[in-house]
DNA sequence: ATCGTTTATGACAACCTTGTCATAAAAGCA
DNA sequence: TGCTTTTATGACAAGGTTGTCATAAACGAT
C-alpha cells in the first residue's frame, strides 16, 4: 500500500501537502492540490485511517444507538446509515441500547465523529446533556428543536402528518375512529395524538375516550388494544395506529375476530416500514423518509467532522400519506 | 487517557511487557501479568486500537456481508453479532452486497479480522475463492462444508429440519401438502426441498408435481405462488414454506381468497425470523438459532485471530420444531 | 520602498502500539 | 559441571498520519 510519502515523491511536493490535501485543510494551490490528487490516483493511494485516528485523536467511527422498538425502523435506519458511512469514509457502530458509562468509555477512548440517536432514546434530554458534557457531536432523529438546548435533529412533522392521515380518512367516509398513540412520555408519540384529535375537531368529530388508547409502539399492544376494541359491542370503521407495526397488530386482531380487512375495518399506521407491504392488504400509513433521515445524518456529521466543531441545527423533512389496501372508502349517500 | 507506558510505570515493569499481557504473547510471568493487569485496572486503561492497528497491520474490524433477501434474518444476525463482537472488542462493519473489487480493497486496507458471509453469498464458490485468495478468514453461514474446499461452516442440517417439520405435519392429519421451495440454485434451498419429498416418501405420499413450486425466500414471491394454489379447484390443505417471508405471503394470499387460517388452510414457515410472531395467527416454523449462529462466528474469528492462522472447521448447530397457531390438527377418525 | 498580513509549503516531532533483536535467568540434558 | 534450550524481560525502532513551528513568497496598504 502507497502512503503519503509515496505520493508525495510522485508529485513533487513534501508529504505534509499531501497531508492537507486529504485532510482538507486550507492553504493549498488549485494547481498543487490537483496535481497531487493525480499522484494519488495513479498509485491507488487511500488514507491509512488508523494512523490518522492515531495522531488526530479522532476516528471515523459513528455510533447508532438504536433503541426503538420497532425492528423495521431500526433495519431501514441501518441500512441508510450504513451506505452513507460508506460514501463518506465512516465506520458504523451499532448499539443496541443506550448504556451511559459504555457510550462514556467509547467516546472517551475511540473519540467518535458523532453519535446518533434514534427514538425513543433522541428524545431523552439526560441522554442528550450527558452526552453534550462529553463534547461530542450528537444527532437526534426523531426528536424536535424545542426539546433540549442543542445537537442537531432531524425529524418530520408528526403531528401535520396525524392530522393529515386523520383527514384523509374522515374524508373517505369513516367517522367512528379509533385511535392508538404510542407512549405518552414520547414527544412524538404525543405529537401524533394531537395532530388526530385536532383533526378529529376540525371536522366536528368529538373523539370517544374508550377509543384513543395508549399502546406501546410494539405488535403486541396493537393487538391487544385492538382486540379489546373489536370484541365490545360498538365497533369503530377504522383504527389509525401510531405506527405500523401497531397496525399490524390491529390487522391481526382483526383476523382473529373474524373481521374482513377492509371490508369490515379499516386500519393505518404510521412509518412506512417495511413490514407494511408484508401483511396483506398493505397497510394505508405515513411514509417517512427513513433513509433519507440518516442520510443526512451522516452528511451532517461529515460536515461537523470537516470543521471540527460542533453547533446545531434542525431539518425538517417531508412525510406523505401512502393509501393502500387496508382503508375503505365509504360511498357517502349525498 | 493512560497508554502503555502509565501501565507500566505503575506495575514496574518495561512497556513491552505490559503490551505482552494486552496482546496475549506467551513469555509473561503469571505473577508479573497479575501486576500488570491490576495496574492497568487501577489507571482503567484501554488499548488503543489505532496504534495497535497501524502497528500490527491488522485491524480489529469484521466485515458482515448480508445479501439475504430475508431483512428478518439479517436484522437478527446482526443483533447476535453486533454483541458478540462488542464483546471480542471488534468492530462490525456492515456490507449489503457482496462487490468484490470494494471487498478486495477493504481487505488490503484494512485487513479485517475476518469476513462473515450469509446466505446466498455463503453458498457461492466463486466468492469463496476469491476471499481465500486475499488470505482473509471467511465464516460461511448457512453454507455446508462439503460445499467448497475451506473457510469456516456454521449452518443446521437443513433437510433434516424440514424432514422434521413436514412429518410433524403429516402426523397432524395432513395429506395434501403443498411446499414452496427457494430458488433451487442454493444449496440449503435444494435441502429443503429433498428433507421435505423424502418426509412425504417415507410416509407413503406422492408428491402432487404442481403443489412443489420454486419461489424467490421473499414475500412476494410467497404470496403469487399461494395465490396460484389456492385459488385453483383443488386446494392443499397445507402450505410448507422454505422461510417465514414466504409464508407470510401465503397467509397474506389466504386472506385474499377468503380462507381462514389454521381453519381452511394450515401454513408453515422456516427461520422463526420476527416476523412470525408478527403476524396472526403466529406462524408454525423451524426455529433457527440465528443469533447463536452469529455469536459462534464471531467466537470463531477471534479464536482464528489469537491463533494468527487460518484453518477450517464446521460447526451444526441444533433446529427446533415451533408449533403455532398457524396449522391444523385434524381429528383422524379412527 | 517598507512593513504587516495572508497564502503556501516544508521540516520535524508526536501519537501508542507491536516487531525485532538482545540479554539474562532458569531449566533441561549430557 | 558445562552446554544448549526455553522462559522472561527490556531497549529501541517503526508504522503513516497530523500538529506545531518555521519560512518564503505574494499581496496590500501606507
Amino acid at each position: 500500500m502507497p502512503t503519503i510519502i509515496d505520493v508525495a515523491k510522485r508529485a513533487g511536493v513534501s508529504f505534509k501537502t499531501v497531508s492537507r490535501v486529504f485532510s482538507g485543510e486550507d492553504y493549498v494551490r488549485e494547481e498543487t492540490k490537483m496535481a497531487v490528487l493525480k499522484a494519488a490516483r495513479e498509485l491507488d493511494y487511500k488514507v491509512n485511517v488508523s494512523a490518522r485516528t492515531l495522531r488526530a485523536k479522532r476516528s471515523n467511527k459513528v455510533v447508532l444507538i438504536g433503541s426503538n422498538p420497532s425492528p423495521n425502523y431500526r433495519n431501514l435506519f441501518q441500512l441508510g446509515a450504513l451506505s452513507a458511512c460508506q460514501d463518506a469514509g465512516f465506520d458504523l457502530v451499532l448499539k443496541s441500547e443506550f448504556d451511559e458509562s459504555e457510550i462514556q468509555k467509547l467516546v472517551l477512548s475511540d473519540k467518535p465523529v458523532g453519535i446518533v440517536l434514534l427514538p425513543p432514546a433522541s428524545g431523552e434530554i439526560s441522554i442528550l446533556n450527558s452526552l453534550e458534557a462529553l463534547g461530542v457531536p450528537v444527532i437526534r432523529v426523531g426528536a424536535y428543536p424545542e426539546t433540549g438546548s442543542g445537537g442537531y435533529c432531524i425529524y418530520i412533522d408528526d403531528d401535520a402528518a396525524s392530522f393529515d392521515i386523520t383527514q384523509v380518512l374522515i374524508q373517505a367516509g369513516h367517522s367512528a375512529i379509533a385511535f392508538l398513540s404510542g407512549p405518552l412520555s414520547q414527544l412524538h408519540a404525543q405529537k401524533r395524538k394531537d395532530g388526530h384529535l385536532r383533526a378529529l375537531q376540525s371536522a366536528g368529530i368529538s373523539p370517544k375516550e374508550d377509543w384513543v388508547l395508549e399502546g406501546n409502539f410494539d405488535f403486541k399492544s396493537g393487538f391487544a388494544l385492538a382486540d379489546k376494541l373489536l370484541s365490545s359491542k360498538e365497533r369503530p370503521s377504522v383504527i389509525i395506529a401510531s405506527n405500523d407495526e401497531m397496525a399490524a397488530g390491529c390487522l391481526a386482531a382483526a383476523y382473529k375476530n373474524n373481521l374482513r380487512v377492509p371490508e369490515d375495518l379499516s386500519i393505518a399506521g404510521f412509518d412506512d416500514s417495511p413490514i407494511a407491504q408484508v401483511i396483506y392488504p398493505p397497510l394505508t400509513t405515513i411514509h417517512q423518509p427513513v433513509k433519507e433521515m440518516a442520510i443526512e445524518a451522516i452528511k451532517l456529521l461529515d460536515v461537523v467532522n470537516r470543521k471540527k466543531e460542533t453547533g446545531n441545527a434542525a431539518i425538517k423533512l417531508d412525510y406523505e400519506v401512502k393509501l393502500r389496501g387496508s382503508t375503505k372508502f365509504i360511498e357517502t349517500t349525498t
